[in-house]
DNA sequence: TACTAATTTTAGACAAATCTAAAAATTATT
DNA sequence: AATAATTTTTAGATTTGTCTAAAATTAGTA
């Protein structure tokens, strides 16, 4: 096993992708993810995913039994966080200082977040000035891994009447993020519910202050938060 | 093969590397490449390189011969300087906004440089203002691959008492970098050699007004200009 | 020129990460 | 509780990039 020190070691991007898709699905399945969960987050087949189980259990990332899911060790959900860190840190880079639009910008921290330097993550965080949240309202982890946690809820969930800050996306695929565009939803938008239709759950909404109509697949994807 | 276009392929890292290894080579022996000679600098057996020379000519990247050595074709001279391009930008994106060292840079800048993005390399380019030089002197290739070439020699071809400017480093190795801090050279430094050792062709120079003495080898290694 | 030395290639093997197909274990259903 | 359906694992194969050892070619030298 490759080491770098003590407590450094050396992971393959495809170990890196495995744990941070576990660490992901561990958000929504803290008991334990299922083998076919991780397979389709990372496209690949069942069989390769026990493959790289039996691995990372190996090298103390990750708690796993057969049959019965897999968790995070500390040392796995110490690396995931450092990893989604990185993405995260690289994703404002890229809108921040390369103007690159929020929709554009996943693809390639998928591939930055892999760079191996831990200076590095900790001069780019110093030179975007620490920033608690990336271009789509996810919050970024500091170098020990701590995370701030805000009260943020669906805008599926809002009472009516009421006036609420928009400041995150659920689903950041480039359709519904240019959606967003579109309807010049933004972070930092403000949105009030004006009414819900019974049939399709589609709601009518005061956005910046013009009315518009969005389905109930929007509303469940768009986090708001009490202004 | 993996093609995303009729004319961009995707290479994978180690491709990537033996195309750029093979630039670097072609600068000093644009007849043909060695086999041995690429082994040295990926620190692979020769074994290896044959398969990937193979595999490189395959996709039209090399024009290879058995036993005749290794040239880049068109499409590989052009990847070859894309590679450099972000290795170059990357470089001077460490050492400009993270306040990186010049000799802290190129290890990071080995992985920075497989990133795709085309335009995130563009982007980066206009952000940093279209920088010509990397932060040891090299001239960085502009998005069409277009290299300026400006007139530089080695400190050890020198005239006496001639004032030139500093303008690059032949070899980026950490230790001759920090070598060179010790001795407060930098590029822009001015430089005149006051007298060369008959015995170890050691140099006695006069350094920003200071005068000091350096080996041959430090000479052999530094980049001149007529100021 | 013939022989020796060095370089380069071939042949076959291996590790990492993946796959397919079949077997085993778990979960759901009657 | 027995059986069906689903999930997960195992076993064996494949691809990429590497390796060692041996064979082939080229270069150097007496």
């Amino acid at each position: 096993m490759l080491y770098l020190s003590k407590n450094y070691l050396i992971m393959t991007v495809s170990e890196e992708n495995y744990i941070k898709v576990i660490y992901h699905l561990s958000l929504v399945s803290p008991k334990g993810v299922n083998t076919n969960a991780i397979a389709g987050m990372i496209e690949t087949k069942a069989s390769s995913v026990t493959d790289m189980l039996k691995k990372l259990s190996e090298k103390n990332l990750v708690s796993y039994q057969k049959y019965q899911g897999v968790t995070l060790t500390k040392k796995g959900l110490h690396s995931a966080k450092m990893i989604v860190r990185k993405h995260r840190l690289w994703e404002v880079f890229l809108v921040d200082k390369l103007n690159f639009s929020w929709d554009e910008v996943h693809e390639i921290a998928e591939e930055l977040e892999h760079i191996r330097s831990e200076k590095l993550v900790d001069q780019l965080d110093a030179f975007l000035g620490f920033p608690m949240f990336d271009p789509h309202g996810d919050p970024i982890p500091n170098a020990k891994g701590e995370i701030e946690k805000i009260d943020k809820f669906l805008l599926s969930e809002a009472n009516l009447n009421t006036d609420y800050l928009c400041v995150g996306v659920k689903n950041s695929s480039t359709e519904f993020l240019k959606y967003l565009d579109k309807q010049n939803i933004y972070l930092g938008s403000t949105i009030k519910v004006i009414s819900c239709e019974d049939f399709d759950k589609s709601l009518t909404i005061i956005l910046n202050a013009k009315t518009i109509s969005i389905s109930n697949k929007i509303g469940e994807n768009l986090y708001i938060n009490a202004q």
